[in-house]
DNA sequence: TATACCATTTTGGGATACCAAGCCGGTATC
DNA sequence: GATACCGGCTTGGTATCCCAAAATGGTATA
């Protein structure tokens, strides 16, 4: 009964054994934040079954699990693939404003130099040579990784779940070399900071970084907005 | 097929149709809140599906939406109702502080002078005669509902979130009088401030309220935690 | 031509059957 | 008596079937 034979292949080449359940949710979250399916595009379970070969139960779970992470939303009885929502990327950039900025300072008065130089590493390890795909990951990972420092769970949670949902639209976010130079020197004034125990220059400077990043984003996003629907995403305007 | 017609009555005295799921997951809810089933207790598919007459599908959906809001989780290939963890706790309240914070700052900037109104008769409602058990919820909604009036829908969410995984352990809090009229008075300080637009103020009131919040409760639990196990709660060490 | 109405199809919600893995109790052997 | 083994029972995971509601599309009528 499986049409799409990569879906189970998917499933076994990895060593651990991996539930339906898990296989559809990761491939489906892929497929939404690699923008393969569109923002505001309808989903139906049937569809989803056939796509990766799973009856309806697992697809179900997965829908649901989505959902929570806010790439799924329900269109009356039906599902869609959420829309790039303005109004609700500023809200998230004030969201994770407040839960990074906690989880730097709490990193501040309890610092580990090595942990930070792994952090570090990861910055170093893209130049001019990395495809713009990998800057955009370990752009993310930066910052989820420093949350993680915090050692308190939920500011980690808050922030990867912030970024899951940032991440399709500063996939969209045009930066060219100069902009992303800039970050990098931002991301590594931070650790700087961090490593200092300066919690109140830490602060400011992810404070800073962090609205500067929204509002270049929300600026791209809104003189893209027309390129965007063109593309066939939904993008809602704040 | 019903054994329990007690469900479906909650289910249809309700004038809007509530479908068998979010039944299933309100009164699973509310038994968990409400310690009717103990931290740390195994739960079954099917028990589930027995007590409240519903099928195995909308019990799988109830509890696939109940591990995301932390109130039951895996043990290996079960279910269980969340244990209460000590450490975990603490992290909560450090991230609501951070989100709290956040949200009581962009309220001072914009308040609304009779949505403060509504809050504070919120507090008002409470009297002598009042029973603990509604004192315990209007003091979660006074946080929520300020949270709310941050119009982010982010940072409501988080205080939302949080104040549901700490219900059940101020459920189990011991406060006394002279402790809940303390913290009616820091509640009424942090609106008078909200109402001056003083940011910092409220800030810092706000702050020392969830942090000393956090140390009654810690206290509290590490004191009773013989009481809890014995009347078979999983509490977890910090 | 526009619109109201009806038949058909689609789709999510729910119920149930089946399966494999794990748990538990009993038994036989040392 | 302790332990290793085995068989049945429980339980979550999955597939599939049924159903009601909603969407769809075609047709007849004003």
């Amino acid at each position: 009964m499986n049409p799409n034979p990569a879906a189970v292949n998917a499933a076994s080449q990895k060593g651990s054994p991996m539930s339906q359940m898990q296989n559809v949710e990761r491939q489906l979250r892929e497929m939404i934040l690699g923008l393969e399916v569109g923002p505001g595009e309808k989903l139906t379970e049937r569809w989803i079954e056939g796509r990766f070969g799973a009856s309806r139960t697992p697809v179900r779970a997965a829908l649901l699990r989505l959902e929570t992470e806010g790439l799924v939303g329900r269109d009356g009885r039906g599902w869609t693939v959420a829309p790039i929502n303005l109004a609700e990327l500023e809200q998230i950039a004030v969201y994770r404003e407040a839960v990074e900025v906690a989880a730097v300072r709490i990193t501040c008065s309890c610092a580990d130099a090595s942990a930070i130089d792994v952090i570090e590493a990861m910055l170093d390890s893209c130049d001019e040579n990395t495809p713009r795909e990998e800057w955009h990951r370990v752009g993310m990972d930066f910052h989820i990784e420093l949350a993680h420092l915090s050692g308190n769970e939920f500011l980690f949670r808050a922030v990867r779940d912030a970024m899951t949902r940032l991440s399709r639209a500063r996939w969209l976010e045009v930066r060219d070399e100069a902009a992303l130079g800039r970050a990098w020197a931002e991301h590594r004034a931070i650790l700087a900071a961090i490593r200092l125990g300066d919690a109140d220059d830490a602060a400011r400077r992810l404070s800073a970084h962090i609205v500067g990043s929204r509002d270049r984003l929300v600026t791209s996003l809104a003189n893209d907005r027309r390129g965007l629907r063109a593309r066939g995403f939904a993008v809602v305007a704040a």
